[in-house]
Parts: structure tokens; C-alpha cells; sequence
DNA sequence: TGTACATCAGTGAACGCGCGTTCACTGATGTAC
DNA sequence: TGTACATCAGTGAACGCGCGTTCACTGATGTAC
């Protein structure tokens, strides 16, 4: 073979995080196929030997995208006990530095509204990833504030969105000061 | 003239009514100006009559849409004060009835995420809406949780998106719940 | 060892379709004289 | 009162462009014999 076993398997991958980057910065109908592909460096009429259609493309690149915030959550709490994970979380996800770039954000608080409209397989995936981080923060919270879990997720995703909504920069820190206090009361950690 | 004075008036608030509802269902980009016109019964060939882009039937839209919110929430609390209109405001927006209906719903909710792609003048008249309603949300609270307006409606937005996410309507009926005796309690309103 | 053939990731031109926008035209009514 | 002309909301064909998808082809390497 022209190319090494792992070759096609490599080239998938850099399309795919290609992908789950412009797929957050732009929405699932804003990335085109021929710009995801070149940004692998390739042309757009190889994409075809990847996948069947743009939209398994997006729900590749929605499950990645996931998975990059789950493993940069995992590198950033590893050792922490439960109740120092979700404040150091919750200052992570609602913070100026998450509002001001959504291409390396959650999805949750750059797709929320695009999903609806989407077809099953991205909601699905979209799904997928919404439950794995509510069992997360399940697995942080002490027993009898486990059912608020979606909630929580909820009001931080719902505080970055909205921030971003916000052209003055100071109106959205206080905005995200004001929900990372109520998060935490409502997780129950000492500030 | 063959058509009354007002009739080009009528056609345009038509036309903006149409693109009010279908911008919510569809986004922005998902929207079609031919569609449009042919909901408000007329071709496609006399929309730039009425508007000079695509992108000011959209800015009109979310104006319309921002409107048609405040409208039916004013109507809905006449005659409340401050808590109550609070409470009821809590229970209409934080609902499965919402959830279950984005189209005719809160604009916050449905394009929270396409906005922060669009062009400056949609930015705007989001922007636009987002502000009346944070300082309709002041004038019911207190004195001293004011300051908590916006990232109460972020909390509210935040949890009707991600109920749009969950396939399951009793999770979904859940986080709603959860949010909306959160809220409360964060607005100093005994239930 | 050498030759013919198979494999397959990637190339680049082309197709079809939808969509925003333009434009010449229609036809009913008002106005000038 | 009657005739010619102006107005203007709306029509429908056409244009240009971008995008998802298809497809014949390339060319480097492995395999069969």
C-alpha cells in the first residue's frame, strides 16, 4: 500500500477535530464539506472515502467535540474530591475566558439551539453527550442534590449563551459572577 | 391607487409575522425569503418592495418576535405585582408548554446559539430584546436582587434549551422543575 | 528477479439543486387636462 | 365627461453562486505468478 495501515485512520481524525471545531464556530448548516477538508488538508472530493454523508460528518464531530471537553475536564480535576470538582468546574464553564471562544467550547452552549432542527442521528449524538456530563456531575454532587444535576447543567449552559449575547464585556462577567454564585449554593459548596 | 392606503403596511407586518414564526422553527439561515412570502400568500418577486435584504427581514423578525413575547406576557400578568407577575412568569416560561413549542416561543431560548454567527444588525436587535426583557424582569424584583435580572433569564433560556435536548419528556419535565423552584427561591418568592 | 495486475487514498471537474437577488412586465386605479 | 398618462404592489422568469454529492482518473505500492 501507497501509505502506512494507520494513514487513512489519521486523516479521518484530523478531519474530524477539523470538524468539531468549525461545527461549534459556525453551527452544523454553516460548515461546508470542502472547507472542513481542507483545513485537513486534503480536497473535498476525498471525503466520500470517509464518510456516507455530511451528516454522519456532524455527528462525528459532535461526539468529538464532547469528548474534548470531557478529557480536558478529566486533565483539569484529576485528584480533586467531588465538591472541589464542581466548584472548580463550575468556574471553568462559566467564565469569560468559555464565553469568549465557543470554537474550543461545550456544545451545549454553542448548539443548543441549532439541535432541535437537526435530524435524528446529530440529536442523538448531541444526546449522548448532554447525559455522559450530566452523570459527571452526578457522580460530584452529594446524594440528596444528584436530581439536579440537568438543572445545574442547565443554568451554566443557559449563563454562557446568554453572555454571549452581551456586547459589553463587563455585563457579561457579572452575569457569569452572579450564576457561578448561585451554582455553587445550589451545589451546595463553601465559597 | 388600486390598493388601499394601508394595504402595503398590512402586507409587510404579514410578511413579518410569518418570518417571526419561522425564524424560531427554522433559524436564521433556515429560513427562506419565497417561503416567507408564500406563507403571507405572494411570489417572491415582491419582497424587496418591502424589505432591501434578506438580512433586514430577519432583523424585523426577532423584533417581532421579542414583541409578540412582551405583548402576551403583559397581557398574561395585568394586574399582578411584583412577586406574583414573578411566579406567574417563572411557571409560563419555564413550562413543557414552552419546551414543546419554540416557534411561537421566547426568541432567548430558540436562537441563542445562531446568534453570535450572525451580522451585526441581527446581533443588535437581539440584543435589543434580550435588554427589554431583563428590564421588564428588574421592575418585579426587589431592590436588592435586581442585579440578578439577567442571570435569572439566563437560568430560564438555559433551561428550556437544554429540555429541547432530552428525548425523554418526563426527564425533561424534571429539569424543568427543578429549575423552576430554583428560580423562585433565587427571586424570594414563597410557593 | 521481473512483469502484469489489483488496490485504494486522494484529485479535480462536473452535476443538480436551492436560494438571494434582479428585472422587465402587468394591471388596476388615480390624476392631468 | 373623456382620454392619455403616471403610479406602484405584485408577478414570474432568470442569474449567479455556493454547496453536497458523484465519478472517472491518478499514482504509489503490494501481490500473483
Amino acid at each position: 500500500m501507497r501509505y502506512s495501515d494507520t494513514h487513512k485512520e489519521e486523516t479521518r481524525r484530523k478531519v474530524v477535530r477539523a470538524a468539531a471545531t468549525a461545527v461549534r464556530a459556525k453551527g452544523p448548516e454553516g460548515v461546508g464539506v470542502a472547507e472542513i477538508m481542507a483545513e485537513a488538508g486534503l480536497t473535498h472530493g476525498g471525503f466520500y472515502a470517509h464518510f456516507p454523508s455530511k451528516e454522519a460528518l456532524v455527528v462525528a464531530a459532535i461526539d468529538e467535540a464532547f469528548g474534548q471537553s470531557a478529557r480536558r475536564f478529566a486533565r483539569m480535576l484529576d485528584g480533586l474530591d467531588g465538591p472541589q470538582s464542581l466548584g472548580a468546574f463550575v468556574d471553568a464553564y462559566v467564565s469569560p475566558a468559555h464565553r469568549d471562544n465557543p470554537a474550543s467550547g461545550c456544545p451545549i452552549a454553542t448548539l443548543s439551539s441549532d439541535l432541535p432542527r437537526q435530524g435524528q442521528p446529530v440529536r442523538q449524538a448531541y444526546e449522548r453527550g448532554v447525559r455522559a456530563l450530566i452523570g459527571r456531575l452526578q457522580n460530584w454532587l452529594s446524594e440528596d442534590r444528584r436530581h439536579l444535576a440537568a438543572s445545574l447543567l442547565a443554568e451554566m449552559a443557559g449563563a454562557v449563551s446568554l453572555s454571549r449575547a452581551m456586547s459589553d464585556d463587563e455585563d457579561a462577567a457579572r452575569l457569569l459572577a452572579d450564576a457561578r454564585a448561585n451554582l455553587k449554593t445550589r451545589m451546595g459548596i463553601d465559597q
